[in-house]
DNA sequence: CAGTGGTCTAGACCACCCT
DNA sequence: GGGTGGTCTAGACCACTGA
């Protein structure tokens, strides 16, 4: 019985202590608990496991990188509800009943917004010059906001917009408090999009409530006009909570618990 | 001298060393080091900064996370290349001179394909499932391929097909090892696409020639036709290398090294 | 073989939360 | 105060690489 886990893992390159106590882990996470359930503590976890407290460790920072657990200090380890979708507009025209009041919502979690926090002028950081063909370090006008779902904070954006041009695009300021649309900011047509994973810095950790160094998804948004990129915002996610969603459908609602729960990654 | 630093961490809630030692090798990396150089070996670093190897392993996580190293057991840990830009198609016909074998690229390391690894039956996930609108561990048709770009593996797919339509469907059979275009597979309109980020299991693990546990961003396309989904494809990138590309114009070729090295997150 | 990163241990102290 | 996760240490052994 068991005895499978366990010739796997004396034969062939014998698999690490902590990938194994991911697997037991998983499996005990998806049968025996719910969102919200806190586990047992560390200390007890590694003595029931034989391990040491770090080993144990080791496989709950896997989980919490898979977004399965949260760890709140002074709390305990919870289990994590599924990911948020989180409609990354997609040049889509805010349907009838815009978003942000939820139009026929599936689920009442709903509550997709955009606060504002700041504006300002700024240095442009090197690889915002590049990408917008301005010198690097040239003075740029910047907007910065959060994106907040569910009374959570998700995202922040900030958006880079050439000094220059400032007075012809400001007119319809994108990131003011009011719009609330997931629409692209700025009236631009022609985004492009890319997504990498990163670790949040200090500052924006602060603001996504969570430690330095956790990981995010960064998007990096390219809106063009005329041929030439007119501005860039470079949003991060909270890479634990959310699962960003594109296209057509995907462009106004926030879902939540829809579809399918985990990402699928095994096939035969 | 650099007393800013040791300041900081003095007073208001001291920050972690890891923390402090990523700022510093950041900046190291950054400013004396070069894609490709090989850093001090961690026994030496440790030393060097005075604190426990294990204090420095959890900085050197950090920036592997990041994608700015890369860590070889027996070689030592290097400085890591930008991450290159990976397109993900978005319905974008394939333009003249269609991708594959590059129709004007901006740098040498061009070469975008997928390579074929085998299909069949299989029955499906219950995530999939759901999103097929099929009964949990219905069999559906399976096509396994691998992303290569510049003669590295980047990225797994997995696509699932309702065995019932199969027939309709594979008549122009997507994945098969011929076509290397970037677009989507299948005939159909109205894709929608979820990003999030995931750990690569075993199996997936050694595809991609990564240690299991390793960040893997998760792509999940949902083909509609008609109104209802007829096909999911999952797939896997590598988070340390790919930077994946949205829109009309990542459509398409490849991007390495192009526009912007870093993600940039310091507004202020 | 020597050198590297990968894993694991046993223990300590700290920061935070709640009661 | 008592319990939790977060950080850090000093040391050990293993697995892999390349000469």
């Amino acid at each position: 019985m068991g005895t499978t886990a366990e010739a796997t893992r004396a034969m062939t390159a014998p698999e690490p202590k902590y990938w194994y106590l991911r697997t037991v882990l998983v499996r005990a996470i998806d049968s025996e608990f719910t969102p919200g359930q806190v586990l047992p503590n560390e200390r007890d976890l590694a003595a029931r496991f034989g391990v040491a407290r770090a080993t144990l460790r080791q496989a709950l920072d896997q989980l919490e990188l898979e977004g399965r657990l949260i760890r709140r200090r002074g709390i305990g380890t919870l289990v994590a509800a599924p990911r948020v979708g989180v409609p990354v507009a997609s040049s889509v025209p805010a349907g009838p009943s815009g978003p942000g009041e939820s139009g026929g919502g599936e689920e009442a979690a709903e509550g997709d917004s955009w606060r504002f926090v700041g504006s300002g002028p700024a240095s442009a950081p090197a690889a915002v010059a590049s990408e917008l063909g301005v010198a690097a370090g040239a003075s740029v006008h910047t907007v910065r906001r959060l994106r907040v779902v569910g009374g959570r904070t998700v995202g922040t954006e900030t958006l880079y917009v050439p000094s220059a041009q400032d007075g012809g695009l400001h007119a319809a300021d994108p990131a003011a408090p009011g719009p609330q649309d997931g629409r692209a900011p700025l009236g631009l047509a022609g985004e492009s999009r890319a997504v990498e994973l990163g670790v949040a810095e200090d500052a924006e950790a602060r603001l996504l409530e969570r430690p330095p160094g956790s990981p995010v998804l960064v998007v990096t948004t390219r809106y063009a006009s005329e041929g030439r990129t007119a501005a860039v915002a470079v949003s991060t996610y909270r890479a634990d909570t959310c699962r960003l969603t594109f296209g057509p459908d995907g462009g106004g609602r926030v879902e939540v618990g829809a579809g399918a729960d985990r990402p699928v990654r095994n096939a035969s």
